[in-house]
DNA sequence: GAGAATTGCTTTAGGCTTGAAGTATTTCGC
DNA sequence: GCGAAATACTTCAAGCCTAAAGCAATTCTC
């Protein structure tokens, strides 16, 4: 996602919607609100998620998935459940293993997988994340009412319907 | 429980623990959703732009700024805009240079500083990109219909007016 | 005015991401 | 069975992005 957090080197922020115009689509204008919104919550919880515990949120996302499996995740499973390509999660099961929070173990039934596995140390780490994480998320989408929540996930409800059956890509629903 | 946790919690006591736990869950489904949506539509313009254009999102977005600046925006500037880093701006208008789609002028004013410009060939093919561009927009959008897009909008509006307070962010307005 | 703080920009190291190419293993078609 | 296709994973180059450090020019403060 383009966003940046504030740091010393961008004191911030115009808004990308400023983009928006007079002579832009309404669509066009939903869209850059839609894109400021999420980039404004992302970055919020990436720049926590690496200030508090020195973790990257792909590798949070990753350890996330593999909490909910405790028999572990294949890369492709994982790779699929991420929406990102296989290169990529190579990468950061390295970087989680060399860290000890994950671990890989060979699936005796097809010897070209393995299976991902949290480590008793990545499963403390992650149950303290977890839990800071989701005081983040209420948090940062309290402006809205409990009511007005129920109606934005029901609109983007409706738009990720829609978008699931228009470009060729498998869409996951967890 | 986490210590942050923010709403307002004025209810019995009885009733706390499970209102929390459920509002807890409904704000990272609609988190989860939130960004799901987002993603998508970007993933699709970013690959439509490749294919089509051979260009970047993120150089996408800088002639986008670039257009309706002619004469021109300094780094700074573009970097407030993108909300990216300073490093940033200098990567990608360095690629765009040489591809002769932007110019660089030095300021009289300023000799720290200078414009940024698109050039004539940057502003044809940004042309032709726009409208393609916005097109893919309302086409992705159209599954809401033009009442429910501006339910969405609003309720994004509350959304982002809600988190503009937040983080220690100064605000822009141009 | 002169030093200090700020601002404008670049560089660098490290991490995420994709797409394409490559290896190993399994499964399918016959 | 056996070759072909599909699957599981890795590697690589290229690009985006940040944070931190640094240089040059300007503005602030006294």
């Amino acid at each position: 996602m383009p966003v940046s957090t504030p740091s010393a080197c961008t004191p911030a922020a115009t808004d990308m919607e400023v983009r928006a115009r007079a002579d832009h689509h309404d669509s066009l204008r939903l869209w850059l609100r839609l894109l400021s919104c999420t980039t404004r919550i992302e970055d919020t919880i990436r720049q926590r998620l690496r200030e508090q515990f020195g973790l990257t949120l792909p590798r949070f996302d990753l350890m996330a998935q593999l909490e909910r499996e405790p028999q572990g995740l294949t890369m492709s499973a994982l790779s699929r459940r991420m929406l990102v390509t296989g290169g990529n999660v190579t990468a950061i099961v390295a970087q989680l293993e060399s860290e000890q929070l994950v671990q890989r173990q060979t699936d005796v039934e097809d010897r070209r997988a393995f299976k991902v596995r949290l480590t008793p140390a990545g499963r403390r780490v992650f149950a303290v994340m977890a839990r800071e994480h989701e005081a983040w998320i209420v948090d940062l989408l309290s402006p809205l009412s409990d009511r007005q929540q129920d109606q934005l996930y029901r609109l983007l409800g409706t738009l990720k319907g829609g978008l699931a059956t228009l470009p060729p890509q498998p869409q996951e629903t967890p």
